[in-house]
DNA sequence: CGGATGCTTGATGTATCTCAAGACGTGTGG
DNA sequence: CCACACGTCTTGAGATACATCAAGCATCCG
């Protein structure tokens, strides 16, 4: 359970609020968004599999999810976090099939949207799709992120870095406080999402702590010194594109 | 060198014709992006640089490119290869800096097209658009793609998927024939590529010559055997998203 | 001819994986 | 209420895949 119970659209909001000042009326279109079914899903199951015809955008209001792919043997990577607030993929409904799976990793709650009656919103507000855009190409570059941290990064320099994305996207959503966040994932997912075996980071988190560098226990994360963690990271924050 | 020397608008033509038919006067209004300057750059050398504040899209017409972040010390990683007929980077120009570079991998030559110019295009013909998002959804593909393979695949199967990603994206733009294609970069691009040291890149790549995989000498690739060469990668030609 | 670039090979060290087991907490059914 | 299964975190031991360092060779080019 994250401590966000039921923000509904405020997330969301103010993740699209740091791309661009927006305004009331905005945020009333948005809050039409809350009128499809609220869904629930447990952990460990998965909201929607590769190779399904998606036709619903699904915006998440609680809980953790992620984007992953699995091969055939059973390995697994998991290729981004989904947080409270964002869209699990906004234009892949114009594709016939998923390319990948979308999983729960704690329980979650989300709307399901109609194309439809996400068409309505943007036309209502059309500003809104230029944010919209934006939350796009973030994701993107979040991609590339990983690409970097995985290919290049040390196990230790990967999940710093991670952390420091996570808190700085937390943040966004309104999830993080000044010293850290509720990292409601276990090491196991923490290890799909860094290409590393579950011992292995294990070890690296224990590493982190004995630097100095994190406090981690009961799904709290803390930051003890965020500027040598991002030192640590080779942190830029350039790819999440805050316009303010 | 590339085997195809000025084909203009030619590959961009037969990749967007992949996702969906294209009529004759879609080709003529892509023609028109050919009235910018054509521009040459040499391998090795930079087209654009992370930080910079893009305002221009551009479209390779011969040569390989490569989108690629670097850390303070050094350390690189290719993220993404740039083939003859794709735009680096059609939306970004909307954001005001580049969270990444785009270097020259050989010899290049690139029309650079404004944005209105751009636009135009779209604006006569509409249903361009809609092959042009898809392009850009197939891009992500293509991220997460990567992210399998740099954080679950083994080196040789690492090489393996690449190689049969790249045989299908360069039969798309007509620059691969039915047993191979010209490899015009160099080991060290793959290694950046992949997350591998040159070293172990290497021999790697004699692995694969030696289980009769590939064949490759002469920047020529030639797949041996397509089918194995897939089980191998355990590939999955889905998230390219092909409609025909 | 000398320098740059790219490919290849050998030797060595170590970072990371794999296998295996134990401890702890939590929920569940008998 | 206890026994047990399950999920999660942790630790140890051993094997190996990969990086690093170093050198040699070929080709191309000015």
């Amino acid at each position: 359970m994250t401590t966000l119970t039921d923000a509904g659209i405020e997330p969301l909001f103010r993740l699209l609020g740091r791309y661009m000042p927006l305004e009331q009326a905005d945020r009333t279109a948005l809050a039409a968004l809350e009128a499809g079914p609220l869904c629930h899903g447990d952990a460990r199951t998965d909201i929607a599999r590769e190779g399904e015809n998606p036709t619903v955008i699904r915006l998440l209001v609680s809980g953790w999810a992620c984007r992953y792919k699995d091969l055939p043997d059973g390995r697994r990577q998991i290729v981004d976090f989904f947080l409270p607030g964002e869209f699990c993929d906004l234009n892949i409904y114009i594709l016939s099939e998923l390319d990948h799976s979308i999983g729960a990793l704690t329980a979650v709650r989300y709307y399901e949207i109609q194309p439809q009656q996400f068409q309505d919103v943007i036309d209502q507000r059309p500003r809104l799709l230029r944010a919209l855009l934006w939350h796009e190409m973030v994701t993107s570059g979040i991609q590339r992120a990983w690409l970097v941290s995985i290919g290049q990064r040390s196990p230790l320099e990967r999940l710093s870095h991670l952390f420091v994305e996570l808190y700085y996207r937390l943040k966004t959503v309104g999830l993080a406080t000044g010293t850290g966040f509720d990292l409601p994932i276990t090491q196991n997912h923490l290890a799909e999402a860094n290409g590393l075996s579950l011992v292995h980071l294990n070890r690296t988190l224990q590493e982190m702590r004995r630097e100095g560098l994190i406090e981690l226990s009961d799904r709290q994360l803390k930051i003890i010194d965020l500027d040598r963690l991002k030192r640590v990271a080779m942190f830029n924050g350039n790819y999440l594109h805050f316009n303010r």
